[in-house]
DNA sequence: GCTGTATATACCTTGACACGTATATGCTCT
DNA sequence: AGAGCATATACGTGTCAAGGTATATACAGC
């Protein structure tokens, strides 16, 4: 596990990620926020961790997690030469920008069809 | 294989990626250039088709291969959150920016270091 | 000390996926 | 049609990481 590509493919590692922007977490919290059993929150931020996308202190028995820039910078620079390709190509890319605008607000954890009455199922999850 | 993320934690799907960036080419120059065997390259290529990252044209015998944006603004949206969380804490973001710098090896755009209230971001702009 | 709570780790199993090799498909030209 | 090139796919194999369960460490309060 060396990349921060390889983390981040992880979607509880993104959940976990994604909770903490807001403020940082205890390990009891992320647990129960993510419906997600203890060992595995503990392992996943241990990963996190050792790539630099967290940090942790002592609080008592709990450990407070807070989120650090230098890994999550890694993939924006990645990303950086793609964007200048995009500016380069503006016109179609307007188009691919107002499509995904529904999928960014449709993609939630219970995604709610809007098209129909029918509620079709979505692909399965992992596994 | 479903999630954008994990199509880009291959290291030789990145790179296929980043060829692609200066223009379209073929699977045989593909393989040349990264020097990985052709049943190799195209698989990675299906992936990335499928997953949305390229698009390919039939050139005779051969398949040209181009960037589509879509997917890796995926990744890009992604990432806006934590842009903004970094926007709040520039002071630390700094440090890592300095750091990065050195790694990441930039040629000559120096960003300047600039101490004091009031700073405005230079480069990656929130959109 | 003991008990309960919070977090980390060890062990095992399972499944996914990347790779290599071999082969298939498809096109061009003679 | 056949040869030769370019690309795709099928199959078998090994590796590695994620999940689950159980257990270990650490701290707080009594």
């Amino acid at each position: 596990m060396e990349s921060v590509f390889e983390i981040i493919a992880e979607p509880n590692r993104r959940a976990i990620l994604s909770l903490l922007v807001s403020s940082q977490q205890s390990v009891g919290e992320i647990e129960r926020q993510l419906r997600m059993p203890q060992p595995t929150v503990s392992k996943h931020l241990r990963v996190l961790r050792e790539a630099g996308f967290v940090e942790s202190t002592v609080d008592a028995q709990r450990r407070l997690y807070r989120l650090k820039p230098e890994s999550l910078l890694e993939v924006d620079a990645w990303l950086a030469p793609f964007r200048r390709f995009w500016s380069a190509h503006v016109d179609a890319l307007e188009r691919h920008l107002d499509r995904m605008e529904q999928v960014t607000q449709t993609k939630k954890k219970a995604r709610r069809r809007r098209r129909g009455p029918n509620r079709k199922r979505d692909k399965g999850e992992t596994k």
